[in-house]
DNA sequence: GCGTCAATGCCATAAATATGGCTATTTGTA
DNA sequence: TACAAATAGCCATATTTATGGCATTGACGC
């Protein structure tokens, strides 16, 4: 069974020249290519496709909001993103929106269709200079987790971690099992391991260490 | 000029069979194959490579260790992971840590070789299962901003960034140039709105439901 | 066996925070 | 114009925190 595509694209050259490649290829089929998203559900709920290959840029609807339109009324269907800029802000809101690929417009049609299939198959195709700015986008969301860089012993994490839910000493107590006073001697060792001074700022600093 | 390749692999049979493939490569040149992290950062040093093939499971520093280490020293070396597990944690650890790529070690030679070189060239090279898994990070560490589920005023959102900083009242009232008294009042109406009742109970919930 | 350290606990006190109540100015809007 | 909301401010007080010092117990290493 061919994967059935779907091509939302306002360029009408383009948005040919796609139509013919996919349904001339063996193994693929177009079942509606739209020049854009005005009737965005009606024309997926008729055209029942596997792929959508979608334009970013689009007036109207921008092929960003789409995919949220798409994923929100048909999560299986898979979202492959097209596009000619590579702005570190538009992948980023793209793929938390549900893109599941994301390839720019100078592709060479043999791997847009490779894309398409891997897509269709549950990959995630991304341009490598796409790719590489995932990777980049990962890291400065998530910083190194330093574990142990302050030397905090199991029973003081369990404390950190408690602080960093936002409790105070005698709930921590309680559900530590231990007395006030105990949870105040942690806290202090704490307090001199991480170097501060208060509660906010122990939280803050763990949470920005990622010690939690 | 061939891509200088260094591999790290415990696995003596898999060592050799990349050490040969990369040799045999006109474009590639093995420059170092070495069975542990022990000496590293010397054998980075001495043979200077392009590129590092890393296993990620080794005895002694793991892979997910030595991409850090290596980052750390040589941020040029671009760093390309092979794993047979796909674990999720570990897929994030090791990006965060500096990976540039994450490779299956059922790839196929010839994709091995197209992957050093793409991520000699800057690319992010990945196996689609995990590209996929890492499109699912990037959406589950970056969910949507609710900036004003709790509906705080300009001033008020000011002062809670402050609290999230770790900053004592008096620090706020300076920064902020307002009164001591006044900061306690903004914080008064933070607190009623976030329904907290401490300071680190409005940093959790300020970093949980990123406000921040 | 001795020293170190994590974990537990108590006491005391100064400082910071939480909470209520009350006032005044400005700004936007019904 | 009148009202609501945001901003800024003061006073008072009960709680909570922060910080010091000090003691006991059990593990672990030497």
């Amino acid at each position: 069974m061919p994967i059935r595509v779907a091509i939302f694209d306002d360029n009408k050259n383009l948005l040919n020249s796609l139509f013919h490649l996919v349904n001339g290829t063996p193994g693929f089929e177009c079942v509606g290519a739209f020049p854009n998203c005005n009737e965005l559900i009606s024309d997926i709920k008729k055209s029942n496709p596997d792929v959508v290959l979608m334009d970013i840029e689009m007036p109207g609807m921008s092929g960003i909001e789409a995919v949220l339109v798409i994923k929100e009324k048909y999560p299986s269907v898979k979202v492959l993103m097209e596009t000619i800029f590579e702005d570190d802000e538009k992948v980023f809101a793209t793929i938390c929106n549900g893109a599941d690929g994301y390839i720019l417009k100078n592709t060479p049609p043999s791997e847009i269709l490779d894309s398409i299939k891997e897509v269709y198959e549950g990959g995630a195709p991304m341009t490598p200079s796409i790719a590489s700015k995932v990777l980049k986008i990962v890291r400065h969301k998530s910083p190194v987790h330093h574990t142990n860089e302050f030397n905090l012993s199991d029973r003081e994490k369990e404390v950190l971690n408690c602080l960093v839910k936002g409790m105070s000493y005698k709930l921590i107590a309680d559900t530590c099992f231990i007395s006030i006073e105990t949870v105040n001697g942690h806290i202090k060792n704490i307090y001199k391991k991480l170097q501060v001074h208060s509660k906010s700022e122990a939280v803050a600093k763990a949470i920005k260490r990622n010690i939690v």
